[in-house]
DNA sequence: GACTGTGAAGCCATTCACAGCT
DNA sequence: AGCTGTGAATGGCTTCACAGTC
């Protein structure tokens, strides 16, 4: 069972499982099947195993998986057993919501910062964070560094924001503007469009029988 | 060319395409090859065109595609040549930024009202729109119909809600909660996890040799 | 000569089915 | 007997490569 090439899908559903077993434990639940973990998040039991074969042998046979035991390692395998620093570049709506957000808490993101041109905006508060002026964002990254910068800006100033998130070490992106960036090859980079997610459903909605 | 089965990456190209041709009209291109989609998208030229055969011939051989029609194709197929009335369940940080969202306005997506059980918020403005509370959801869709309906609720409420929305009518749910929710077959039905995307980050930061 | 449309090949993810433990 | 771990089979998406058209 090599490292190499993991579905991406299979993270994403990692994820899921995560959250299932995290329930499970709270209930109470000391053992758990691929067959229970599969039927509380959709998928098949078959599934459930190869996700986790990729990552070594978790299970008893006969048995089935520690939850406790299960839920440390996948969110070992998550990365999220340590905190992550973001920060936030724009301050819209957008922006400001993700700032606040508490799912992102929950699973141990910290948002150190958040960053904005609009000089309206400078100065004020989101509960303890104060927006800053995105010419301070190198200087800040410099002296409290943080591996993830999150883009919430309009589309036609996404890649400058990008460039100067680079420019300041930022070790990956989570990309919410819709507009293709370029980024250097060493970045983890990923993009999340909201607009998209609609747009499925509207032609879904559009197709025949149903 | 049977209409049966498009691979949802299909769908999610489709859309980036088309916000690729709508900035290559404003700038007066004209005609378009598959190639310079594909550059200035990041895929295969073989890709597009392999995307575009699901729907039609589009092209002209030798030539390429004109902008303008090729546009409005798309755009068709994603069903966004209609407006589309969306309501909000959750008027939380999350909820009250998808509100007022520029993003969905630009694409055709009218949000018609947005709803919180919150006694404190109900009667609260966001720009026009005043958060009304839950329980005047069913009366309020038997008024004024809405197709799509976005649940951005804690995790434990998000089932309730979902029942809500099935029970007044909705025709597809974009759910923003971290839950597993179970819809009746004929929902269009959809999941947004915005944790999952910063785990893949850091999933992949996690990983050797980069 | 340039570029589309598309069958065929290649590649990757999911499902099947069963051997191997407990 | 029950359930995991996994090679083999299947199914689906992407890439290749070229015939067809302008």
């Amino acid at each position: 069972m090599k490292t190499l090439k993991i579905p991406e899908a299979t993270i994403i559903r990692l994820s899921v499982y995560s959250r299932f077993l995290a329930q499970a434990e709270r209930r109470g639940i000391i053992t758990i099947s691929s067959g229970e973990i599969a039927g509380g998040v959709g998928v098949s039991s078959a599934q459930v195993r190869k996700d986790l074969a990729y990552f070594g042998e978790f299970g008893t046979r006969g048995v089935g998986y520690n939850v406790a035991e299960l839920y440390h390692h996948i969110m070992k395998i998550l990365g999220l057993t340590t905190e992550w620093s973001v920060v936030i570049v724009g301050a819209g709506k957008l922006g400001s919501a993700l700032a606040m957000y508490g799912g992102f808490r929950d699973r141990g993101f910290r948002i150190r910062a958040i960053f904005d041109n609009d000089p309206a905006k400078i100065g004020e508060k989101l509960e303890d964070l104060e927006i800053q002026t995105t010419e301070n964002l190198e200087s800040v990254l410099a002296k409290s560094p943080a591996e993830i910068g999150v883009i919430t800006v309009p589309a036609d100033v996404a890649q400058e924001v990008s460039d100067k998130l680079v420019a300041a070490g930022i070790k990956a992106i989570l990309n919410f503007a819709p507009q293709v960036l370029s980024v250097p090859e060493d970045i983890v980079f990923r993009n999340v469009d909201l607009s998209v997610n609609l747009e499925i459903l509207t032609f879904n909605l559009g197709l025949p029988r149903r």
